[in-house]
DNA sequence: CGTTGGATTGGCT
DNA sequence: GCCAATCCAACGC
């Protein structure tokens, strides 16, 4: 089986860590033994004093895991329907994380089909709500070691080269504009629909002298 | 204790 | 492209 992140990997700035989970696969074991994983293709970070996070305003019963060690997966409850999925990073305390949006199915695709009642490939993981129903991520894993658990952890992968990152502004926010924290995987057919942030529009390559 | 609106989705125009 | 659905955390009174 392929290694695991370990914790120093998830010790940093959410801005570093979300773009170098492009690539990684994320693995959900059941009770049952029912088994699917996924590729990472699209993730955004949020930082405490970024008025988007949800650590912003302190922490809060809603928002302890962030508050907790990090490489710990954070789930929330947003729209009346939908779970999302975070990763937490920086350190204990600190309220840092990186929200997945995106997976390209690679195993169990049967089973996610069954949870999404979809079809089509595209339909399973392209978006933070539809990932966590297809990987069957709700309020029970909020708090889930992604070092030592059994119910859902991250590999290695094959990580995307950074020129192959795009960035743009995060989806559905509407503070925190300034910080270019949505990476995808360019040209990826997997990536959430994304609604464009209202004032800059459409996710730009980021070049080098950019950054 | 009541109100507001959200890190979304799917269906309809 | 637009909008209702649906719940609950956060915040104001």
């Amino acid at each position: 089986m392929m290694a695991r992140l370990s914790r120093s990997f998830f010790s940093r700035p959410a801005p570093t860590v979300a773009p170098e989970l492009l690539g990684r696969t994320v693995v959900r074991v059941e009770e049952n033994g029912a088994r699917v994983a996924g590729r990472i293709v699209e993730a955004e970070a949020y930082e405490p004093d970024d008025p988007a996070c949800h650590a912003f305003r302190g922490p809060t019963a809603r928002n302890a895991t962030m508050f907790g060690p990090p490489g710990r997966l954070y789930v929330y409850f947003t729209y009346g329907n939908h779970w999302m999925a975070n990763v937490v990073t920086r350190g204990k305390g600190e309220g840092s994380a990186v929200l997945l949006r995106a997976l390209e199915p690679i195993e169990g695709l049967n089973e996610m089909r069954r949870r999404r009642g979809r079809e089509g490939p595209t339909e399973l993981c392209s978006g933070p709500g539809k990932l966590c129903q297809a990987l069957g991520i709700d309020r029970s894993l909020d708090g889930a070691d992604l070092i030592r658990g059994r119910v859902i952890w991250l590999e290695e992968g094959r990580p995307v080269e950074p020129h192959a990152v795009v960035s743009g502004t995060r989806v559905g926010v509407s503070v925190g504009l300034d910080r270019q924290w949505r990476f995808v995987v360019a040209d990826h057919p997997f990536v959430s629909r994304g609604r464009p942030g209202p004032p800059t529009g459409r996710p730009r390559v980021s070049t080098p002298s950019t950054r």
